[in-house]
DNA sequence: AGCCATTATATGGCTTCCAATATATATGTC
DNA sequence: GACATATATATTGGAAGCCATATAATGGCT
């Protein structure tokens, strides 16, 4: 039956673009949350891998967040810029290039800590709901990632 | 206990983390797919909307994709250069631009046809959890435009 | 040592995204 | 009709995001 093809084309049936316009309608929820600290979203996620980990390679940075090197390199030479993180050739590979916190990007971590509780305020989505949207996005990233 | 607060910080826990990645990701895949008929995912968006409406304000689409006119004024300035659309005043009320398909605009819609299963084929996620997905997505959406 | 394939990051060009501001048109009120 | 307010789009400036390509360093292999 052909016209099971052509709802395809239908907006409403989409499944990419909820995920894309949740994306962005919550990138503009965490905007004002972060501001203060002087992150944007992709930087607060930088901060995020080094609050948990203090050194990473650009590439294993770029592996976490699933992001291209074009895109990272710009971001941590802003973040370097504005004193959260230090850049430095790893002396034992001078190929790779050795990230790390500052002080004030290590001391921005206490000021964080009420930006996920802030956030899920504004959401108020039972919990429940968030932890199974949480998971079906977990194994569609999972599936999208092994596909590579 | 402070450290369920701690936790919180932890990229695993994040629950707009995975939506963020998935959603890049997405994006990459459809790029192959769509780049034969000059469109991007922003752009295929747009297309979807005039295949089911035809004739709808510059604001209409912004509500619609949830997108603002930063975004789209010089988006649609490119998919009028590049022949999809047409872009002029309303003469009811020249406050409004007018947006609709140019002929390769609609005939367009044959090729596009293929594009969601073509894209289904690559993510092979159940459709059980597909759906899931989207529903959950789509009233995470609703709740947030909700607030506005 | 010299060469080649591989790996890690950087660069340039283009698109998308937003907030803040500007401009022009409508609308309502007196 | 004049004026304030609201509405619809455009503009500007900065940040992300990707691809394709370039540069530099490493690791064999001969």
């Amino acid at each position: 039956m052909p016209e099971s093809k052509e709802n395809y084309l239908l907006l409403e049936n989409q499944v990419c673009f909820p995920l894309y316009a949740a994306t962005n309608l919550l990138q503009r929820l965490y905007r004002p949350l972060l501001a203060p600290l002087g992150l944007t979203y992709s930087k607060y996620l930088v901060m995020l891998l080094l609050w948990e980990h203090e050194r990473l390679t650009v590439g294993e940075i770029g592996a976490c967040l699933h992001l291209d090197n074009g895109t990272l390199t710009p971001l941590l030479k802003r973040m370097e810029r504005d004193d959260f993180i230090t850049r430095r050739r790893d002396p034992q590979d001078e190929r790779r290039v050795l990230i790390e916190l500052t002080v004030h990007g290590g001391e921005l971590r206490a000021q964080a800590l009420t930006v996920p509780e802030k956030l899920a305020q504004e959401i108020s989505l039972p919990p429940d709901d968030l932890e199974s949207l949480r998971r079906s996005a977990v194994t569609l990233v999972n599936l999208l990632t092994k596909v590579d």
